[in-house]
RNA sequence: UGGGGCGUAGCCAAGCGGUAAGGCACGGGACUUUGGAUCCUGCAUGCGUAGGUUCGAAUCCUACCGCCCCAGCCA
């Protein structure tokens, strides 16, 4: 019952697949693309669009190309589609040899728009932005025609191609689908398709100085590229009767259907690329990168895997409902995954001095530790056991509030993997009445953790080696904002968590880490997931705290109202 | 007060006329050398509201209410 694989849910956009299957539309072909603009790093939510746009490609033993929608040279960057490959890769998708860009598509989309001028239905339009605006109506008002509707179809030809040539000034025409000025749809009241733009693009360089707009290429290079299903977000459900007239309108090589589903919300993030983008200009995070982002890049560093995202992913379903997913999932799918493949070690992020007096000075043992106990095959290691060790500042208390079931004067516990301990004696700090030291006795015969005698204690802390221990930098990230909704307010910059980030730079790990490398990922028993950050050098590791485990303790002292130093 | 969408538990989300899946969160318990993991267990007489059709309605019909999107030469 507990290996019972979970299928996700059919969602809406497989029912249409599989009756567009079963109409044999297509030729029984699907071909589905990620289109991501440029103009920004990946983020969780574009996961969503990757992991459903890929995946159904492979259900359906179909394609998925990844296609750029390169279309606007002013917002649009070669660092942008470096970094969306990697990210696309990283996810674990594979578009082969459909590495795509409308940009590639620029001469077919011109020929295309004088395609649709030699019709009649698109023409060459003098009016300002300004104009344009004021003629195209309101939302309970019909537009007015331009006055340049009704040019004729040579004076639009020649007007066109002298705009291509690069002869009017920018923003001074454009050339527009005449469609119906009076429509309740804004998007068909005559839409802009070409606008003149004198800007160096990443990949056309100075060719053009027109451009087409995203309504006008997507539906064409869709088609160009055999798209049969082509998913979008809810915002372009009013963009598909405009997507229809150019498919339908237009001699293109196929006919793909548009079809929109919700986009991800996220509780205590922003998923905008212009909130994202503001967050790295103004250094409140350290970059694209920065573990506190929702961009992959970030969720990378942070040592969330890429099967833990597609779990995510695949869990909060698709549907058409705005829907806001508690962050809590995602760091449930990190904390599930995570738990099987991590190896576990022992760290002390803020270390307290603990001294047996009755361990034998300058001795050492060895002790066997298990790596994973979810999965024995990942072996034992050998972590040294001396006088002298350190443990966890919390793990400690003069006055343990009840329930608390840790270390205290009087109280035995377990050393994990070593020996009970009975505190005997600590020592203060006059000053400032912070505990210093502690003193206790260890029972020979509980090595290994064992009690002969079938005795029991209530907890087991994790300790390292005093002298064997490395010392290394933990960061450690909570949620970057205070509100659930930071974009439902007025400035989201507002809701910033002043304490997202947290940097402990004393802390002692046990001395297998030494080779840990980037990128490698470890649970640091009773405290959390923690990955090796890029920033590490030859003799100092620096790790990010990518999720705590689950903290029952930190729970009840919240009922309790307890202080508490972790968190 | 134009048009397009959407309303099922605290959060996602199945359900497609036959009597409300699943996950997260939360609560209780078992077990435990991680207060982790795991395992049991509880959690919508109810599906935005009100009517109607039907032997039977979350599913069909009508009306109403609420929320989201659209007036870029952005995507």
């Amino acid at each position: 019952m507990s290996t019972t694989i979970t299928t996700p849910p059919p969602n809406f956009i497989e029912d249409i697949i599989e009756e567009d299957l079963k109409q044999n539309k297509n030729d029984g072909r699907v071909h589905t693309r990620f289109p991501p603009e440029p103009n920004g790093y990946l983020h969780i939510g574009h996961a969503k669009s990757i992991c459903l746009n890929f995946g159904l490609a492979a259900k359906y033993g179909g394609l998925c190309n990844l296609r750029f929608d390169d279309t606007n040279p002013t917002k649009e960057d070669v660092e942008y589609v470096e970094s969306i490959k990697e990210d696309v890769r990283w996810l674990g998708f594979d578009w082969d040899d459909r590495l795509f860009y409308a940009s590639d598509y620029f001469d077919q989309l011109y020929e295309y728009a004088v395609q649709l001028i030699k019709a009649g239905k698109a023409y060459v339009c003098d009016l300002s932005p300004e104009e344009i605006k004021e003629y195209r109506g309101t939302l309970t008002e019909p537009g007015k025609d331009s006055p340049y509707r009704n040019r004729s179809v040579e004076e639009n030809l020649d007007l066109f191609e002298r705009m291509k040539a690069g002869e009017f000034p920018d923003g001074s025409r454009v050339l527009r689908a005449k469609i119906d000025m009076s429509s309740p749809n804004l998007n068909m009241r005559d839409p802009v398709i070409y606008r003149i733009l004198r800007a160096t693009h990443h990949r056309t360089g100075d060719k053009w100085c027109i451009y087409p707009m995203y309504d006008f290429a997507h539906p064409i290079s869709d088609a160009l590229e055999g798209i049969t299903h082509s998913i979008c977000t809810l915002e372009f459900e009013d963009h598909r009767p405009l997507y229809e007239w150019f498919i339908n309108n237009l001699d293109v090589p196929s006919r793909p259907r548009q079809i929109e589903f919700a986009r991800l919300n996220l509780t205590y993030t922003v998923m905008s690329k212009r909130k994202l983008l503001e967050l790295v200009k103004r250094g409140i995070v350290s970059g694209w990168d920065d573990p506190r982002m929702p961009t992959i890049s970030g969720l990378r560093r942070r040592g969330y895997t890429p099967e833990a995202i597609r779990a995510f992913c695949e869990r909060i379903g698709v549907a058409k409902a705005n829907s806001m997913v508690d962050i809590a999932l995602l760091e449930h799918c990190i904390r599930e995954d995570l738990n099987k493949r991590a190896p576990r070690v022992m760290a002390v992020l803020r270390p307290l001095r603990m001294v047996i007096d009755n361990y034998p000075e300058g001795q050492v043992e060895w002790l066997d530790a298990v790596n994973n106990p979810e999965d024995p095959s990942m072996g034992t290691r050998k972590v040294p056991f001396s006088r002298v060790l350190y443990i966890e500042q919390d793990d400690f208390r003069e006055d343990p509030p009840p329930k608390y079931y840790r270390l205290a004067p009087g109280r035995e516990v377990r050393l994990r993997y070593a020996y009970l301990v009975k505190c005997t004696d600590f020592v203060k700090d006059e000053k400032t009445g912070k505990v210093m030291e502690i003193h206790c006795t260890y029972d020979p015969d509980t090595r290994g953790g064992n009690t002969p005698d079938g005795r029991k204690v209530k907890a087991t802390l994790h300790w390292v080696s005093a002298p064997h221990a490395h010392e290394a930098e933990v960061r450690l990230y909570d949620r970057l904002f205070t509100k659930e909704d930071p974009g439902a307010e007025d400035d989201f910059l507002a809701c910033i968590n002043p304490n997202s980030l947290e940097v402990l730079k004393a802390c002692k790990i046990e001395p297998s880490l030494a080779g840990a490398k980037p990128g490698g990922r470890y649970q640091f028993e009773r405290l959390g997931y923690f990955c090796v950050d890029p920033d590490s050098s030859e003799g100092r590791l620096v790790f990010n705290r990518t999720v705590g485990l689950k903290d029952e303790w930190a729970k009840i002292e919240k009922v309790q109202g307890g202080k508490g130093t972790a968190k």
